[in-house]
DNA sequence: AGAAGGACCAGTGGTCCGTA
DNA sequence: AGAAGGACCAGTGGTCCGTA
């Protein structure tokens, strides 16, 4: 297509690149700024960077810097051609990978998907040292201001609807790896795409819960990489769908809790 | 004055009155209603009750019971007077007073203003039950939520704003009573007026802090009652204050820090 | 002047839906 | 159709300032 020339230019055409844009050391981890994936594998030294995209002034901002909105053309130096008439970009989409496998064309894989919140999580211990050091309010939590934060740190690939959407598989991941393993090469082999892969992440988190007395709230505060993340509100909502279930069962069964399907015994002694 | 008669009524008026609005079992604790000053002092039984205001409806709402806006008149039975015209009431402001004291004439003493801490607290309770039950998302902090929730069960006597102000108050009289009841004997005996006093809790909390490292936010959080309560913005910033003038101090000294005024030796070894 | 609190405001958590 | 993310929205934390 014509208009996605650009789009290929600066997506595509990085991604064979070899890396020279950024401070090897300092990419690592430090400024978040992908790093990791320029590092490791051929075809993931992409997408991550230039991602540029006039800021939109909707009224009259002041920046950082404090200058006034309306300019950014011919800031735009290197690569990936200038800001004029530039085509919105995205990442690309993700794929079901298989741990270690890298995505191939215009996808991301699952690997890549977690990263993103490892990302996510050194933001937010910067932005906590930056808090503490000010004698400020200390979030806890992966709050808008360190998506914020991760956005002004050149990491434009990070944004709140993404990582929100996917928090519960990176759970699955963070509390349970094997299962989540098969679970990916399992949706892999049948050729399901990223979002019935991410349905099925819920059962499994929900058969934790119940596990933990069906606190899924105490299920990620025990994790230390996932209890800097909100508990989504559809997995709050069938734990406590499924609890109800199971105790339901339970009193009609006059038996136990089972925290494998959504009935039978197991869990209260079996009265 | 002729336009405050009906304050006078429902306030002076129930002051002196004998309980006999609410259960008594129930009004002590549960549903917050004042019954633990109703139930003790003579003076004390008093004010909490009655101070129902019109809604001042802004647009068309609808409330709990699916009612829209603009009834209420006919709904004040029994004590108090009518809504229609009745002028807006405010709770009694406090004064200093010692530890047991009861506040005389249109005023409110300190224990009554812990007191209201300690029903907020129960309200939080009851809202995380509520919560919990319903599973919900399960507020561990006095948010607006509770402040709402307080309203709507009859304790229109607390409010954001009221319990805001004082809360570093509270904070010295759960994290050191001894030194807040000797505050409050002292500026009684001064006759000083609630804001200078509001205005000296703040140093010996500072001091707290120092000792703990001048990790305020661990200071609250590490006492059960009053970890459910933000650090006001204005001791955060004095901590930090104090904090950065003790580091100063320690460096241009090669010595320690001292908990105790804003330079000095005590903590670090004394190099 | 001193104080209580309605009401406002900037920035939040949450996610929809116009976009690609 | 499947998916990424700008942008909106209801309700938050915070407290000012018109009120008594």
């Amino acid at each position: 297509g014509t208009h996605h020339a650009l789009d290929a230019l600066s997506q595509e055409g990085l991604s064979e690149e070899p890396v020279q844009q950024q401070d090897q050391n300092d990419a690592a981890g430090n400024n978040g700024g992908g790093g990791y994936w320029e590092a490791g594998q051929a075809k993931m030294k992409k997408q991550q960077q230039r991602r540029r995209k006039k800021p939109m002034v909707t009224s009259v901002e002041t920046d950082d810097d404090g200058n006034e909105g309306e300019d950014d053309d011919g800031m735009d130096t290197g690569n990936g051609g200038g800001g004029l008439g530039m085509e919105r970009q995205r990442e690309h989409p993700f794929i079901v990978t298989e741990p270690g496998e890298v995505a191939r064309g215009k996808k991301n894989g699952l690997d890549y998907l977690f990263h993103l919140y490892e990302q996510c999580r050194e933001f937010l211990l910067q932005v906590q040292t930056i808090a503490k050091d000010r004698g400020e309010k200390c979030p806890t939590k992966v709050t808008n201001q360190v998506f914020r934060y991760a956005k002004k740190s050149g990491a434009s690939y990070i944004n709140k609807p993404k990582m929100r959407h996917y928090v519960h598989c990176y759970a699955l991941h963070c509390l349970d790896e094997d299962a989540s393993n098969a679970l990916r090469r399992a949706f892999k082999e049948r050729g399901e795409n990223v979002g019935s892969w991410r349905q099925a992440c819920y059962k499994p988190l929900v058969n934790i819960a119940c596990r933990h007395g069906w606190d899924i709230d105490a299920v990620f505060n025990a994790h230390p990489r996932l209890s800097i993340w909100y508990v989504p509100t559809k997995l709050r909502q069938l734990c406590h769908l499924e609890r109800n279930n199971a105790v339901a069962a339970a009193a009609a069964l006059v038996g136990g809790i089972s925290c494998t399907g959504s009935s039978a015994s197991g869990r209260g002694g079996g009265g």
